[in-house]
RNA sequence: GGUGCCGUACCCAAGUGGUAAGGGACAGGUUUGCAAAACCUCCAUGCACCGGUUCGAAUCCGGUCGGCACCUCCA
């Protein structure tokens, strides 16, 4: 299987070719966990984790890294704003500790309800301050830093390809357009390593340093733990397109000026999920989490596969018409899938036409990850007659590896029983009677007054079935 | 003000020079007393608009209009 893969930092579709031979290593930006994961965030993580099964499938051994920021920071990157974690404590009540973990496992829980492979390494920034403070002192020593109103800062103006990722001129960025330049810095773009005298209320989560009690930028955290875990140089370095002209174009100064070393090979971003009104945020509109679409009577599933309708570099527009429309696709899909189970088991080796229909599917895949197409493949293998059952099985299946839909594992029928009321249910005995002795007129009747009451009836060969209506 | 992305049917959405993938909805049909399900069929002579290049353009170039994002914490 080839593998090509757009990368921010060419702006075009490159051959992927790891550092090492057979294995990849993976670092992609994870949540900052002082409040729920919107559907936004939860996209950017369904298109990594393709990315992920697609390294795999092309026989890659992944290392895949993503840190968790359980560490405050400020709702303004320079030196002024509240930090979120305190924010978000005080308004719970919890210290920001349980508020952390809380989030964190809200996080996993969402991810493992959209079949998203968890990372080997999650990493925590608050377990890792000392190797954010090692990394500063050797910006330090090689002189990087300069300390003004007690914060430790990076000079952009000491790393000649600063603004490289996101091709920014610097000359005629109005830096401040919008915001207040914090007066410490010397360079409007220059960026905080260390705080300490951030008027900061969290007494909590401060930390000793060799420039004072406080705690790290918000950049560092990306540099310090992927190096830790993957190296100095690594393959790819994924995350939302937003992270391009501050986020990552700050961490791969600071990376690259510690060991004087390309850092990442591929830059790999996804676009926003965005609806009528604009990007989905934490702070706009109404707040879209994974339990509101549950709530709503959607599979989380039915999320994934609507991502999968859309290429991940192109932004995907939210509707609930949409999501319908993606929960009856994916319940047609889980419906034939159901049918081939009941008539054959997976083939393990495939015959040539539906190896054919794979190879398609890989390489649309493979081709910048091209998800939407392979779903077309997808379907055209279901509609192909010539192939029998296993086989068109055991291709699907391989196809899913990728997708991740789940559609190997075994039905969870969630149709619960609802208690029917016996009232409802005599009323179903009666028009049942009524069919035998082919009395039809009544039994439309009683079928009318029984879905009034919000009541499906679903006939089936010598009896009825009842449930209610969503 | 700067930068980037985008505008394809009723909705979502692929498609970067060779004559418009796919899904959903709608409609028609087969079948079942009815209903549902299932199955079949149908669904853009055209890709925001105007010019240009080309044998050929949704795809390239120029312009116009419109949308979104980033330059602020943000996936």
């Amino acid at each position: 299987m080839n593998l090509s893969l757009y990368n921010t930092m060419s702006r075009t579709v490159e051959a992927f070719e790891p550092l090492e031979r057979r294995h990849v290593r993976m670092y992609c930006c994870g949540p900052t966990v002082y409040n729920f994961a919107h559907i936004g965030n939860l996209k950017t993580y369904v298109f990594e984790d393709i990315l992920r099964r697609t390294l795999e499938a092309a026989g890659y051994r992944v290392t895949h890294v993503m840190n968790v920021t359980d560490v405050g920071h400020l709702t303004d990157d320079g030196d002024e704003g509240e930090d979120k974690m305190v924010k978000s404590s005080k308004e719970k009540g919890l210290d920001v500790h349980e508020i952390a973990r809380m989030y964190t496992d809200a996080f996993f829980h969402d991810t493992d309800a959209l079949n998203i492979l968890r990372p080997h390494v999650a990493c925590r920034a608050t377990e890792h301050i000392e190797d954010m403070i090692a990394l500063i002192k050797r910006l330090e020593a090689k002189g990087h830093t300069y300390v003004a109103g007690g914060n430790v800062y990076f000079s952009i103006d000491t790393f000649p390809d600063y603004g490289k990722l996101a091709k920014l001129n610097l000359e005629e960025l109005k830096s401040g357009a919008r915001i207040d330049v914090d007066e410490n810095k010397r360079n409007p773009k220059d960026f905080a390593l260390w705080f300490t005298k951030s008027k900061f209320e969290n007494q909590v989560m401060v930390w000793d340093s060799p420039w004072g009690v406080g705690y790290p930028g918000w950049h560092i955290e990306c540099s310090a733990m992927s190096m830790k875990y993957l190296g100095e140089s690594f393959d790819i370095h994924c995350g939302g397109i937003d992270h391009i002209p501050v986020h990552h174009t700050n961490e791969i100064a600071q990376s690259e000026a510690a060991t004087g070393k390309p850092w990442v090979k591929y830059w790999v971003h996804g676009e926003f999920l965005i609806n009528e009104t604009g990007k989905i945020s934490k702070s706009k509109g109404e707040f879209l989490t994974l339990s509101v679409l549950q709530e709503k009577g959607f599979d989380p599933m039915d999320f994934r596969f609507f991502c999968l309708g859309g290429h991940y570099r192109s932004q995907l527009v939210f509707s609930w018409e949409s999501m319908d429309a993606a929960r009856n696709g994916r319940r047609n899909l889980v419906r034939q899938v159901r049918a081939l189970k009941e008539q054959a088991a997976a083939s393990s080796v495939l015959c040539a036409e539906a190896q054919s229909y794979v190879d398609e599917f890989s390489g649309h895949l493979g081709n910048d990850l091209n998800a939407p197409r392979g779903l077309a493949t997808l379907w055209s293998l279901l509609k192909d007659n010539s192939i029998k059952p296993g086989d068109k099985l055991g291709a699907l299946y391989r196809m899913d590896g990728i997708l991740g839909l789940g559609l190997d594992s075994p039905e969870q029928e969630k149709e619960e029983e609802t208690a029917i009321p016996h009232q409802i249910l005599a009323l179903v005995e009666e028009r049942l009677k009524a069919k035998r002795e082919k009395n039809y007129h009544r039994a439309d009747e009683l079928r009318a007054i029984v879905e009034k009451a919000g009541y499906k009836l679903t006939d089936t060969p010598g009896t009825t079935q009842v449930s209610k209506t969503l």
